[in-house]
DNA sequence: ATGTGCACATAGGCTGTCCCTATGCCTCTG
DNA sequence: CAGAGGCATAGGGACAGCCTATGTGCACAT
């Protein structure tokens, strides 16, 4: 999907939330640093774009239509995961010292640790964090090296050295466009899912590797070189849309792809794709302040 | 939360995954429309704005690095929710001939339908659709009337009639700010609950009826009058945050909260309060052509 | 009744952002 | 060695968005 359109700019529809919060176009404007006529031009114009009235405007005030309750819901939906964003990109920016030094696997750092870092806020405000991202073994070096104060791997066995909890679990989908002639058994057998060139991550990826090691685990030691590497997630998604050919990817990664119908999912008989996600840190010494926190946070 | 703040304009992160997806700066200004040079500078800017380098630019092309990765990934997210927003936005408006009219209650409205209509989208993409939200009678009645072909609503009985099928369900969740005495306990008896005063929806509302028709059906005929009445759940939310008091709303509306910790979600003994959501049609006339399409989306 | 306060709308002017065309530099390939 | 493909830089122009000042309407208090 190349554009997304009258929705690209989130302040109008933020400015929007506000007024359901604050009952009135210029407390929100007050709120977001803006003037009133700013604020009015600018819900004016939005509802230009969506083509429907959103505010009943009193001299009291200005609340909501049942339109415009819609609208502010899914907005505040759009908002939430730009939260998440934000909060990601605050911790991988590395130019204030850091208190809290994360590491962990690609899966975990883009589904579970916005969330995470954004509870971690609530809890305790001034801790800055700094998050690396990288390979399991790369997130393991770096815990026993000291150089970060806890790791999150999807690894199934654990490195030597490092204590571990697991806080969630992940699993491997395989996933093709609707128009593949597998998209309407939803079902093929190991065998011939290890036999077919596969869109895929390149070779050191985790969950290449976990793939090809679910294989062996069901004993199939055959299998067909991919079809087609490339190096993110992004791209090989756009592949498997496009009809190149079948992927494997997280589960987190296609759920919304699933839904929407524009992938749709193939199970792989007798094959465990499971897999947990791990804390670790170093064997014997158990993580604190900051850290035990956010561990916390993970374990629910 | 009044601002975020670097995260505004999706169009830069929208550039970045269609560069993640083809490889080059200029393929992925070809694809929105604009130029290279265009491109080229929003990709900078971002970057600066989020301050880590997120493109390894070649001679070859451009590909993520490790955190581009992760700010595709996060961006994605928010990319996914806002085409949400823009299906049910593109639903509002009745400017164009509409082949497949929807009345929904708003929590099906908000949560479930925009990731429906874009998968009606990708199996029939000319149908046009148009949504008006209400409450539950009023969706009978708009079905009642042919003037919607297919409804959904959220209420315990089937209104005389209609024919239905449960498509999903809701629950009600009491949530108190993390600083509420009830925090801590996570926990009360209906019966405290029903005595306190809660921050509302306004009489009419599914939500407060559903709420008042639990505490009915355990045997709570006592309740206290609410502490505020405000018409729009995300000002409900926001009171709550701001610890005014506890409020009542439904799971999904306040499960983000709820994950970030900024509400805390309290269980209410002895009460039921799931609902099941159901699509509704006129008795004896199953739905046929796009609504048929919609209600097999919505069944799974 | 009438004045005052609050809320939203309109007008006019300015600043800044964003985009486009043209051009240059680099690397790989034939 | 030349050409193609890719990204960066430079310069100029258009439009969007914001601010201050002012106008209008309603409710409540005096």
């Amino acid at each position: 999907m190349p554009l997304p359109s009258r929705v690209a700019d989130l302040t109008s529809f933020d400015l929007l939330l506000s007024v359901a919060e604050l009952g009135s176009i210029g407390r929100a404007a007050q709120a977001h640093g803006m003037s009133q006529p700013s604020a009015s031009e600018r819900l004016r114009t939005l509802e230009g774009r969506v083509g429907v009235t959103l505010l009943e405007r009193t001299p009291h005030g200005a609340r909501l239509t049942t339109a415009g309750q819609l609208v502010a819901g899914w907005a505040a939906q759009v908002l939430a995961r730009a939260a998440d964003l934000d909060a990601g990109i605050t911790s991988l920016r590395a130019d204030r010292q850091s208190h809290l030094r994360i590491a962990a696997s690609l899966t975990v750092a883009e589904y579970l640790l916005p969330a995470w870092l954004i509870a971690l806020r609530s809890t305790s405000p001034d801790t800055a964090t700094v998050l690396t991202a990288g390979n399991s073994v790369h997130v393991a070096e770096q815990v026993l090296a000291d150089k970060a104060d806890l790791g999150f791997i999807e690894s199934t066995d654990v490195p030597a050295g490092l204590a571990s909890r697991v806080v969630a679990h992940d699993e491997l989908v395989l996933v093709v466009a609707p128009g593949h002639p597998w998209a309407r058994r939803r079902r093929v057998t190991a065998t011939r899912a290890a036999a077919t060139p596969l869109v895929s991550r390149e070779p050191g990826s985790g969950t290449r590797q976990a793939w090809e090691h679910a294989l062996a685990a069901a004993g199939i030691t055959e299998s067909a070189g991919p079809l087609l590497e490339m190096s993110s997630t992004t791209a090989i998604k756009a592949a498997a849309i496009g009809g190149i050919g079948p992927a494997v990817l997280s589960l987190h990664t296609v759920a919304a792809d699933v839904a929407a119908r524009t992938l749709v999912r193939v199970q792989v008989g007798d094959v465990d794709l499971h897999r947990a996600l791990r804390a670790v840190w170093p064997a014997g010494r158990a993580p604190r302040g900051p850290a035990a926190d956010l561990l916390a946070i993970a374990t629910r």
